[in-house]
RNA sequence: UCCCGAAUAGCUCAGCUGGUUAGAGCAUCUGACUGUUAAUCAGAGGGUCGCUGGUUCGAGCCCAGCUUCGGGAGCCA
């Protein structure tokens, strides 16, 4: 194939009147003679000026919107004045045609819902394109701070046997012949004839492989698709998500909040370094959106704002007791306001609480800590009881606006005596996990890791607001379309 | 799964108190124009009003169920 030049680098060019070929997508055919074309590599188009009266009818009549097309032409400075340059074509070829009364993208503003519907084409757009850059680019950036640090990084299986990680529902993996299932004598399914040999699940978590790897490299992450079967069906939960868990051995809560935070800030500077252009159109995209918004409903801050203040502040730092004082004496629960009051230690935050701490009284990221143990993992360590005798683990839950939980980890429970009492009271089966209980037997050591849900860090970059969105091809209940 | 709301042309939406042949903008097609910027101008085509049933002389509109979508809640990342 010839060689062709990008876009992204014509667009910036300087060196004119010399030949060039473009290959990219039609966004709009103007006035029989302008082309805008798209090639991916940015989100703007080179404008292609088109010789109509020496350009047969049949080829003007197959440049769409959405057709393919190599084009050979001269680098030109534009006379108009919309553009910097344009590609005046001496040859024009049409590598794959788009039927205008089928192609279902036109050039003007789709609804996400309809883009969503066809999200095999909605790549094609500019804020689609910028979504992806912006997840390319916090993927890579992940990568480079952990890489940076000296993390190594692991690959967690996606089938596992164990279900006791406690994190959800799991999809099964089986061959077995749902139409003739093999049966032991009691009538149960026998798994024994499963490919495994056991029953078998996609993973809700990596985490647990993840502290087996920590004890040897010492600091390892994970970041793979993780698969939950709940029925959710809500603007942050996914069936198959990407989640990043690193996990540090001679490490405690308090290290652990501190790489929380010191990666989140990482790649988000990242992402508005290397993705300024992208950012500044979601930014703008945004704006107008909030136009059409009643003023109360209107954000305080843009999305450009809101994330370099995410980095120029610290995190809010509080425990869940304390966390529970402010939310007592809130007005919101003076009031009554609260769905569910708050007025004892022990009850789970529900997220109108967490909304209020983060949007409305500390107004920025916040790390909650020390849960009551009651309501927590059993793999998380527990804490000395306080005055009162109340029992809690040294858990940490991330906050962020608008997103909610971002991030959920912990310190772990490296004392086998008291993981195992742990596991009892949770009916955590431990023959199963004798290997896991291994890594107390061996060499036991203070740790801590957490787990980030990759989209929902998406989400609060690129200011979308349906983690549908920000993933490729959504899995969510009743749909597991393209 | 629960609560609320929605479903009308390819897209975005209007459709009065239930009343004849369901509208607009954009898109598409035809023609004109040709340095346009979501080009413009003129004209044309385009509908199982989500599905099923019910009420009614008569249903896009009212009622019931279902489906799908959206928002919120729960589960969590």
């Amino acid at each position: 194939m010839i060689k062709r030049e990008k876009i992204k680098d014509l667009l910036e060019t300087t060196e004119f009147d010399r030949e060039v070929t473009v290959m990219g997508w039609v966004r709009t055919f103007r006035n029989n003679q302008f082309i805008a074309l798209n090639d991916g590599s940015c989100m703007g188009t080179i404008q292609i000026v088109v010789d109509f009266n020496n350009t047969p009818e049949q080829l003007l009549k197959r440049i769409t919107t959405g057709a393919a097309v190599a084009v050979t032409g001269t680098i030109v400075e534009s006379i108009g004045k919309g553009q910097r340059v344009d590609v005046k074509a001496t040859t024009i070829e049409i590598l794959g045609d788009s039927d205008p009364e089928k192609f279902p993208l036109q050039p003007k503003k789709h609804s996400l819902e309809f883009l969503r519907e066809i999200a095999h084409l909605r790549f094609r757009t500019n804020t689609f394109n910028a979504v992806f850059k912006v997840r390319h680019a916090l993927a890579f950036a992940i990568h480079k701070f952990y890489n940076e640090r000296g993390f190594v990084y692991m690959h967690t299986p996606v089938i596992t046997a164990s279900d006791a990680e406690g994190a959800g529902e799991m999809f099964k993996v089986t061959t077995l012949d749902f139409d003739n299932t093999p049966r032991t004598e009691d009538g149960k399914v026998n798994y024994a004839e499963d490919f495994f040999g056991r029953a078998t699940n996609l993973t809700v978590s990596g985490q647990l492989e993840g502290e087996l790897a920590a004890m040897a490299f010492g600091q390892i992450y994970t970041f793979g698709p993780t698969f939950r079967a709940e029925n959710s069906n809500t603007t942050r939960h996914l069936a198959e998500f990407w989640m990043i868990e690193p996990e540090v051995a001679f490490a405690d809560l308090e290290d652990n909040m501190q790489l929380a935070e010191d990666m989140m800030k990482y790649v988000i500077s990242y992402a508005l370094e290397n993705c300024k252009e992208e950012i500044e159109f979601l930014n703008n995209r945004l704006q107008e959106e909030e136009k059409s918004k009643p003023q109360a409903e209107r954000s305080a801050m843009s999305l450009v704002e809101k994330l370099n203040f995410c980095l120029e502040n610290e995190f809010e730092r509080l425990t869940y007791t304390e966390a529970i004082r402010i939310l007592k004496s809130s007005k919101p629960n003076q009031k009554k306001q609260f769905k569910y009051l708050i007025d004892e230690w022990g009850a789970d935050l529900q997220s109108e609480h967490e909304r209020y701490l983060v949007e409305k009284h500390f107004k920025k990221p916040v790390i909650l800590t020390d849960y009551p143990a009651d309501i927590k993992s059993f793999y998380m360590r527990q804490n000395e009881p306080d005055e009162q005798g109340r029992q809690t683990v040294a858990a940490m839950d991330i906050l962020f606006p608008g997103i909610g939980e971002m991030i959920g980890g912990s310190q772990r429970e490296e004392r086998l005596e008291r993981l195992m009492q742990r596991m009892e009271q949770m009916n955590i089966p431990q023959d199963e996990m004798w290997w896991y209980l291994d890594t107390r037997r061996f060499g036991s050591a203070p740790h801590a890791g957490f787990g980030l849900g990759f989209e929902r860090l998406v989400l609060f970059v690129t200011g979308m607001t349906n983690i549908r969105d920000v993933i490729a091809f959504p899995r969510f209940p009743k749909n597991a379309e393209f």
